[in-house]
DNA sequence: TATGAATGAGAATTCATTCAT
DNA sequence: CATGAATGAATTCTCATTCAT
């Protein structure tokens, strides 16, 4: 059969990563097969090859894709402003908004890193890492300014980041909480976990 | 060869569970292969059906040993009396303590509770949500007596143990800090975030 | 090397049925591996799994086909006149030819039932039951027109199924004597046993 | 554990061929494996070769004991007259008493023939030969009395016991017919196959 | 652009068999 | 006489990948 009339490439690449993105995240990267993918997205297994030179490069692609766009979206929601406060703020507040909405991607970054290459796995690993950085400048500035109290804030940007990144185990559309609320809670409980004043809080 | 001298059955399978683990931790329950994990152990792939029936039932049997030694060390390390920032801190110690001596435990407990089935799932999850009770427990009292402000102890609970919890992605022994000292400051954090008295923080 | 010129699916299914029932026939179904199959068809193991899903269901098509075709041929072959005893000719004339032609079929129709799983043996013991079944009606409208002695059909019928079957346990093209032979002898066989006239037999 | 008390090999012996007998009637001697018949005998499979030097040997073993004990059943049963009517009635009581009797060493010995090596299968077929040999005698000295018209001796040899043989496959202790219903069945079936005077039939 | 046929390597698992104890 | 530990080879089946069409 010739191909579906109206189909093109880039629709099937944007299909093919959406296909690979939902099974990894409900089966995991090793458990889930190009003909899993191929079948859902209504092509031969063969077809992929056409997008995506391995499987790897596939998780590769998904894991590149979805740190460009966190770091791009930060890029564009941070607050002009210096206020430590106001920038922990809006961190907690577009973290837990990028994480609810996103939480496929998320949780296939968090689990599949092991199975990249160490070469991808040094890339993925680099843009992650300037997004930690973006945490810690503003907990540094915040200790600077006297208004965060924290021994280290390297250290405080790896626990804040777990207890927030955690939050994708658990919540889901729907639940007791809307969004609205969770990012209250989280703020609250961010807030108090730099030391920030209670009355911010 | 039928049996090399000195080999014996609880040796045997001690060996197993200890090479599963390690390998199941580096790489990932799925791309691990029983090949790999016997080879470690000096024997065939075979001889590993003596001990577990399938590879599943070994995981399985990882994470049920890993979280009923977590619980009875829990049992018999807290702390007798009932001041909340008293359990709060010895809890921080206790699981900072054992997720960083056993790391991998933690860490394939955390990774591959999806790799098992859903009953076997439903076991290991509610061993686990034992674990998570006993902090929501001390959570509880705390905003009880006064002393903790929190607007909600079970997600409190999630953010704590994720941040806790996240110390096994980092941390290294020999590292910068060494255990006390993390200890310290995870402990400095957590009462903080649960918004204790500064003064106990 | 992805496929060698010339192949084609149709032709490589047929080609593992035919050396599929050939090995069955020869070794038992258990005793045959699917390497063996796939070498004798001149492909890779893996490739049967394009065709039949699994072993058993590779046996269990190689029977339904068997007699589907059985059926099929009798219903062609079988006279449209009422005499019972010409129809009992018939029967062992189709019987014996078939059994002969297709000797591999029946062997294995008759020793690997036990192979299938339950469900898939109702399936084949429905249809050897309406082959069955072709034979009891003859012997019953015999017995009712008075032309044959026999105190109960359903059992003639396994008796003369089973005689007529068992030719291909030593019967040999080429042997001492040639089909026409051998079905004239079976036929009085037959005849004599459900003590049909003899003048007819 | 030391071996239970009142142990000892000839009982051990005999309980696994009896439990081979069984396990192989009922899934086939490829499928039935060490460790089960083992088990069912209540020892270790490596007790097996105490007694036997291998699975193929032990299966050998079942289908000499049978026939051997057929043998000397029919030299034993067998009428001291000529007659070959009484000769041939005698013959398809005998036959099919043992073969409902012990219809799992008949099973196993009409289906697992080519499970053995080609020298063991020669001698039991060497043996089954001895016990057709009996029969065609019968029927030779019938043709030769002109009590009995066969064309062929030898293929009516083939053709009874096949029908007489069948039994096994359908009948059933309990069912329908009790055993001497059975067998005067069978011996009305056989003589008017051999075309015996309908007087005696 | 995509299919369908096939490969080849490797997976989990099974099993007859061996042998020190 | 029997066990329990282990082997090693084989089995069914899966899967990423290739490539002629």
């Amino acid at each position: 059969m010739a191909r579906t009339t109206g189909s093109d490439g880039s629709r099937t690449e944007e299909a093919i990563r959406a296909a690979a993105l939902e099974l990894i995240a409900d089966h995991g990267y090793e458990a889930t097969t190009l003909r899993q993918i191929a079948s859902h997205v209504g092509v031969q297994a063969g077809a992929l090859y056409r997008y995506f030179p391995s499987k790897a490069q596939l998780l590769l692609a998904l894991l590149v894709e979805h740190l460009d766009t966190l770091l791009a979206g930060w890029t564009k929601a941070r607050p002009s402003g210096h206020d430590p406060v106001e920038r922990l703020r809006a961190f907690v507040d577009f973290h837990i908004r990028s994480h609810t909405l996103r939480r496929r991607e998320v949780f296939v970054a968090n689990k599949e890193l092991r199975s990249l290459s160490p070469d991808d796995r040094q890339r993925v690993v680099a843009l992650r890492r300037r997004y930690e950085d973006a945490l810690t400048a503003i907990l540094d500035e915040g200790i600077v300014c006297g208004v965060f109290r924290l021994p280290d804030a390297r250290i405080a940007t790896f626990a804040i980041l777990a207890m927030l990144t955690g939050v994708g185990d658990w919540y889901r559309d729907g639940g007791r909480l809307d969004q609205e609320e969770l990012i209250a809670m989280y703020t609250r409980l961010t807030l108090q976990c730099v030391g920030a004043d209670p009355a911010s809080a």
